[in-house]
DNA sequence: GACATCACG
DNA sequence: GACGTACGTGATGTCC
């Protein structure tokens, strides 16, 4: 193309400083490899511009484009009112180094990059817009900002990229209530906090849109402004007419900036290997790079990212374990003494001694503190005599302790005060502790949760590993203290001289722990996965836990008996089918009797050379014989008896009547909670008798249960993720999502959907959430191999996106050793190298991880933001179950909570990550949970 | 304490 | 080309 700009001709201009933002807040805070630079923002920026140039070909495609971008901060603006975008904020730190790389990586894909000193991008772009709409060709403003929309119209279009929505005349008019010529009226009217745009105070969009569609345009408004009938209207305009001139000056695009080029100098180039390639290896994009040398057909070069210099372990002073340095605190003095040093200090790590590990039912024995390594104290409080003293233990209490009440009224102010950081190693048991004896700990670090951030998926959490793995110190072990079995005794009857080295030293290592974890968080840029979705869970999930569910033990112990009655019936039966007696519950005895002595068709299984004698083997053998079948009904009642309607009565809290479980924060590797003593996140619900299980949870008397949960929330974040149309199209319209699948892989019209055929689709779709294989597949549908891979394949035909999100993973994953969530939580993946068998458990696990994960930070978001959102309604959060939240509240306050709690829920990702699909949340409600679900 | 089994998302 | 396989959890009962 040789011609002049003009007819025919179609210019493209991409908005550059919203590219930036886009990229930077989307993903999370990458740096190179090699040294560290930041470049989480550019690589953010590549992708949208790769994405770009591959979605604009065809009849539409441009001729001309540019990226413009915004140069110097200070604009003619300023020089018109000082105030001029004042309240904006600094640029993060981590941005600013990565502005340049964004112009060098525009120009490296062959596309115009422009800026003008003096000058924002939004009037470059008006320039160039007005030049093209002049010289008879077509614009598109690749941008959603609305101070834009004054171009709009003959010929000049905006494309919000992000949710590729065209805004022609119309879509301003929807905006702003006016037509483009007459946005900038509107605008001087309503002002702009972002851009600190004064405006007329009072009058927002709205009102301006209908004063200036009343009046014409600003200038008429403005001097007829004594015609208007509101007075309190009248006198504003009046007296603030020179501020909305102002405004206007402000948000009127200069479409004459001096510009150095022409439109001509903007054609579209082709993109040049020799440019980009080099330029996408030097940033150490690997997965990128790959994929644009395949697209472009050339060998992607070499990267080499080894690290100049291997990043250096902060210095810790190295004091070596010494119980010397422990003391017991057992006087007002020498408590005050402690108190008086960690004001100094501001920090002090803490850990607390009970008689159990139920936090609801232990009691306090002791604290400890330390505030410097190798210092720490033991503050017993109600340490028995020692057994020794009294052959028959006795109540009275060891000698030198503190009165427990003296020492918990002195350190409440501590524990409390918000310029004191409290640390602690799994803080959320000490919490609940303290909670019970009146004290709210704030603010609060947790070793533990720094850990899990910095290391998940690498090692355990715990205390004793960390100080072995980091401080390569073995604690004092409690087994030798406690005893174990029968003669197992509780922390107060542990004598104080082995008991202050022991409790003392715990905090000390949490100390050492949190010294060298806290810079490093930044290093291994978990900040703000640390900060914003482990430690604000502590306090959330104390204050579930301690308010527990309500279960009716009556329902319960019916149930048992019930089931007592059906299981002797079955056994019976399965004992006349067998022709002799034999445990039932035993796997091994079974498979003797079904393959041994029945002779059924069946195979052992090679590691212990078991029979194997699953669910699913059974359903199998169920056609052949009756046994199986008997079996199968036996185990799920016994299951049903043994787990949920005898262990729950045994976790019935005596004072509260109500169940308490205990969520673990950093269990899960993939950012999961997981939920222990009982475990209340594996309740029935799938089948009809289990789910009556659910009928014993109940609200209190003149409350009720309200449950909501997220619908398909993994395969609307995959949508997301691998960037499938088709899927986010059928989730924006609110199809039946498996159907959808069904039908576009099948090929059969929606209209026509047997449900047979949707199962298949829909067991795909979870499928790929796992990291799919034919094999896999093939058990699950029970269908031959060959036939699932054939499956596999068109599901990857239809929805390529699919197969290059599990590549591209796969290849991160080996590249860096972990894979990431949306959010930033890393999961590492240490056997994604290994050879062989443990091959594919790692790479499916590691495609699972992003999404699971991504699931788990968008619920943990919403559970830390609840408790203000629901704050002035009488209702409270009682569980979690992954992608649910039970609440109970006061009967007549339950549709005030279920709006709350789902727009907080359905806001999850704000501002943080914006999905391409929305997220929707399903409300049930009911006197019990079998009904609210 | 390992293993098999089965409850949930 | 063969390995072996769906992802993530916790509780219970049997057996050694």
């Amino acid at each position: 193309m040789s011609t002049a700009f003009g007819k025919g001709h179609h210019l493209h201009l991409i908005d550059g400083s919203a590219f930036i933002f886009r990229a930077y807040h989307a993903l999370p805070p990458l740096t190179r490899k090699s040294d560290g630079l930041p470049i989480g923002a550019v690589s953010g920026f590549c992708n949208m511009l790769q994405r770009y140039v591959e979605t604009n070909t065809g009849d539409d495609a441009p001729t001309h484009v540019a990226v413009i971008f915004d140069k110097g901060s200070h604009t003619f603006r300023n020089e018109i009112y000082d105030q001029y975008k004042a309240n904006r904020d600094e640029m993060p730190e981590d941005l600013r180094p990565q502005i340049p790389l964004t112009r060098r990586a525009t120009e490296a894909f062959n596309i115009a990059c422009k800026e003008l000193e003096g000058y924002e991008a939004d009037d470059i772009i008006a320039t160039l817009a007005v030049q093209a709409r002049e010289l008879g060709g077509r614009c598109t403003i690749i941008s959603s900002d609305k101070d834009l929309m004054q171009l709009v119209g003959d010929g000049v279009e905006m494309l919000d990229a992000m949710k590729n929505k065209r805004i022609d005349r119309d879509g301003v008019f929807e905006k702003f209530g006016v037509y483009p010529d007459r946005v900038v009226d509107v605008q001087a009217l309503a002002g702009d906090s972002v851009d600190n745009v004064p405006g007329a105070p009072g009058i927002g969009i709205k009102t301006a849109a209908l004063l200036i569609n009343e009046y014409g345009d600003l200038d008429a408004l403005l001097e007829r402004a004594e015609e208007i009938k509101q007075p309190k209207r009248r006198q504003t305009l009046i007296d603030h007419a020179e501020q909305i001139r102002l405004s206007r000056k402000l948000v009127l695009l200069d479409e004459n900036t001096p510009l150095e080029f022409t439109l001509d100098d903007l054609e579209v180039r082709t993109p040049d290997p020799d440019q980009l390639m080099p330029f996408l290896a030097e940033m150490e994009f690997r997965t990128l790079t790959k994929r644009i040398a395949e697209k472009l057909d050339v060998e992607p070069p070499e990267i080499d990212d080894t690290p100049a210099s291997a990043p250096e372990a902060p210095e810790i002073e190295e004091v070596p374990f010494d119980r010397a340095g422990y003391s017991k605190v057992g006087t007002i003095d020498e408590l005050q003494a402690w108190i008086d040093r960690i004001y100094e200090r501001g920090y002090v790590a803490v850990d607390t001694e009970t008689t159990g590990l139920n936090e609801m039912t232990a009691d306090l024995v002791g604290i400890s503190l330390s505030v410097e390594p190798g210092q720490a104290c033991y503050i017993p409080l109600i340490h028995k005599k020692s057994s020794s003293d009294d052959l028959f233990g006795s109540d009275d209490l060891a000698e030198g302790q503190m009165p427990l009440d003296e020492a918990l009224e002195m350190l409440k102010p501590v524990l409390e005060d918000p310029s004191i950081l409290k640390i602690g190693q799994n803080m959320k048991y000490d919490l609940k502790i303290f909670a019970r004896g009146g004290i709210t700990v704030s603010p609060i670090d947790d070793t533990m949760l720094m850990s899990y951030a910095m290391h998940g998926g690498l090692h355990g959490h715990g205390m004793d590993q960390l100080a072995e793995r980091y401080l390569g110190h073995t604690p004092i072990p409690i087994k030798p203290l406690l005893g174990s079995g029968k003669s197992a005794i509780t922390f107060d009857k542990v004598p104080l001289d082995d008991a202050v080295p022991y409790a003392a030293e715990d905090a000390d290592i949490t100390l050492r722990l949190w010294q060298q974890f806290k810079p490093s968080l930044h290093r291994a840029q978990v900040t703000r996965v640390y900060e914003t979705l482990e430690r604000p869970m502590v306090p959330v999930l104390a204050q579930m836990e301690r308010t527990g569910i309500k279960v009716d033990r009556d329902t319960l112990s019916r149930m048992s008996n019930a089931f007592s009655q059906s299981m002797a019936g079955l056994e019976a039966e399965i004992h006349e089918l067998a022709g002799r007696s034999f445990n039932v519950g035993s796997p091994k005895q079974l498979g003797e009797i079904l393959f041994d002595e029945m002779s059924l068709p069946g195979g052992k299984k090679g590691k212990t050379g078991a029979y194997a004698t699953g669910a699913d083997v059974l359903e199998d053998l169920a056609t052949e014989h009756e046994l199986p079948a008997r079996v199968l009904d036996w185990r799920q009642i016994s299951k049903l008896k043994s787990t949920y309607t005898d262990a729950l009565q045994d976790h019935i809290n005596a004072e509260t009547g109500r169940v308490h479980t205990s969520y673990s924060i950093a269990g899960a590797s993939t950012g999961r909670l997981a939920s222990t003593d009982p475990n209340l996140q594996n309740i029935p619900v799938r089948t009809e008798e289990g789910r009556r299980i659910r009928e014993a949870f109940v609200a209190e008397e003149g409350k009720t249960l309200v449950a909501l949960d997220y619908s398909q929330i993994e395969l609307r974040i995959l949508a997301h993720i691998a960037d499938i149309p088709a899927l986010k199209e059928a989730f924006r319209r609110g199809d039946d999502i498996h159907a959808m699948t069904a039908s576009e892989m099948f090929d059969v019209p929606m209209e026509e959907m047997t449900p047979e055929i949707r199962r298949r689709a829909k067991a795909i779709n979870f499928g790929v959430i796992y990291g799919i294989s034919g094999f896999g597949l093939a058990r699950n549908l029970r269908i031959p191999r060959s036939e699932a891979q054939g499956f596999i394949d068109r599901y990857f035909e239809r929805f390529p996106g699919i197969r290059a999100y599990m590549d591209d993973t796969k290849a991160f994953a080996k590249d860096h050793g972990y894979v990431q969530t949306l959010f930033g939580r890393r999961i590492h993946t240490p056997n994604i190298g290994a050879k062989g068998p443990h091959a594919g458990f790692a790479a499916r696990a590691a495609i699972n991880a992003p999404i699971q994960g991504t699931a788990a930070d968008v619920i943990r978001r919403a559970m830390v933001r609840m408790p203000a959102a629901i704050e002035r309604l009488p209702a409270k959060m009682l569980l979690q179950v992954h992608d649910e939240l039970l609440f109970e509240v006061e009967q007549g306050a339950e549709d005030d909570l279920i709006a709350a709690a789902r727009t907080v829920m359905e806001a999850a990702c704000d501002p943080v990550v914006k999905l391409d699909v929305q997220l929707s949340v399903d409300a049930g409600q009911g006197e019990n949970w079998a009904v609210a679900h």
